[in-house]
DNA sequence: CTAGTTGCAAAGAGTTTGCATGGCG
DNA sequence: CGCCATGCAAACTCTTTGCAACTAG
């Protein structure tokens, strides 16, 4: 099973992702990043790693347009309580906004009695486009 | 340059993004469809008229979230707003489901109108347990 | 001790590119 | 005819996996 040890590995994935604060990272960001501080963590394990903390909901995980590589970014958990926390992300300006409204929760129950499909909010990332993207292109 | 020769690679690809309606496909589910109307074009073709298309505005390409591969989709000049399809991604057994449901394009507008978001939906997908995984797994 | 973790290297999936040939205009 | 487009296969990039050695609890 995952996530059960806590290793330097993790320690070290997870400082980095901290140490970025709130832009993402990709995969190769973190190696080479972790280089530069003298420590090696093989590329899997970084790989694995990250997954794991996408999996916790500490991270999430999002492939921009236009880009190969996957992106990596640490949630904030101060403005996000637990339960019906989502992530909106702008594909214009790349912001990450945590947002906790009802009715999104109204909407989970939905697809839920509805659906019969359970989502998770903390994985879950709605694209779009943000307020003050809207605002400046004049959508 | 790009775009000058109108040749008949170019309808075929074309063409099975019309036929695909407001769907998106893979490059991969290109050449199959290709493939299963009896034409063969090369996936390296494929890609370039896809790139080309893409270049042109008439398809825009995304990689949903958790999937490896790009989507293309048809740009509907006459209906401006995209489909409201929002796709469900089974992390139990992998399944996207396609969903277009009402309430979804409800909480569309909820979150444009209340947080000044507006969600693209084609970009997005939907975290959770379908609901065979769930009756399986007793969850 | 025991099961989760790591590193390495090799395998995979998706996409791109070099180059000779073919075909649109 | 001149260029652009195509096909093929090899190259590439990003990510995952198998396996033996290692280590946190």
């Amino acid at each position: 099973m995952r996530g059960k040890y806590n290793t330097e590995q993790r320690e070290e994935v997870l400082s980095c992702l901290v140490a970025a604060g709130g832009k993402h990272l990709t995969a190769a960001d973190v190696c080479r990043a972790l280089k530069q501080d003298g420590s090696s963590i093989s590329t899997a394990t970084v790989y694995r790693q990250l997954d794991r903390l996408v999996a916790e909901g500490a991270v999430i995980r999002f492939t921009p347009e236009g880009e190969r590589s996957a992106c990596f970014q640490l949630v904030d958990r101060e403005h996000c309580h637990r339960e019906h926390c989502y992530h909106l992300k702008c594909e214009e300006c790349g912001a990450l906004i945590h947002l906790n409204c009802n009715e999104l929760s109204e909407t989970e129950k939905h697809l839920l009695d509805g659906h019969g499909f359970a989502v998770d909010p903390g994985r879950t990332v709605l694209y779009g486009i943000c307020r003050d993207c809207r605002q400046k292109g004049a959508r």
